[in-house]
DNA sequence: CAATGTTACGATACACGTAATCATA
DNA sequence: TATGATTACGTGTATCGTAACATTG
């Protein structure tokens, strides 16, 4: 499990099909082909339905996309929070928006 | 970022030191000084404050090891919830301990 | 000198991209 | 044949471990 691939997989859950996650993300296929099928293999089950037109969110998949994305969600305030708090004595609490970058 | 920088990160400050963390985490010192290091530059600030006798959290530190340690539950728990799902039609809220390997 | 943290360096593993392949409307 | 997904293969980066170095009680 890595933080790129729940990038991956919540941008190809969104836009519904390799293609457009890629054009998304800035990457190629074979990529996020690899990792989404890593990902699934470590939860021990398939994540999406492929077919030529896409790939569709399996109950596992909506369930598990849920998390995916709250956990990059708290890591971006985590990072905010902390250099917030270098500036701010009194530390306020949030100043974020959606913003998902891992780099 | 990286999910080992999280793990390597809670357990050095949890441990108090970065030989007493090497050794919980089986994994010798000099990955873990560097993944440190790196995890302190991408945050923009240090996190420890280094001395003879171990390392002690900053309050930049204390303040990302609070998030630091939801996001890893939250991946233990989304790796659980997706499993049990599979085997259980109406899915338990919870049923897991406290086990924090990354794999 | 004993314990802790860091730097140097070589080897392995991981992740990417290009190109080729499979499948379907 | 056009679109989307996958596999094959080579390359570059990242991470690790051993070894050597630095610091301090």
């Amino acid at each position: 499990m890595s933080l790129a691939q729940l990038e991956y997989f919540v941008a190809i859950a969104e836009e519904g099909s390799l293609a457009k996650a890629c054009r998304r993300l800035h990457i190629s296929q074979p990529p996020l082909t690899r990792q989404i099928k890593s990902l699934e293999e470590e939860l021990g089950t398939k994540l999406f339905e492929r077919s030529h037109r896409g790939m569709n969110l399996l109950p596992s998949g909506a369930l598990f996309l849920n998390h995916a994305k709250k956990i990059l969600e708290q890591i971006d305030a985590a990072v905010l929070e902390v250099r917030d708090s270098l500036s701010t004595s009194t530390p306020a609490p949030k100043s974020n928006q959606g913003q998902n970058e891992i780099v």
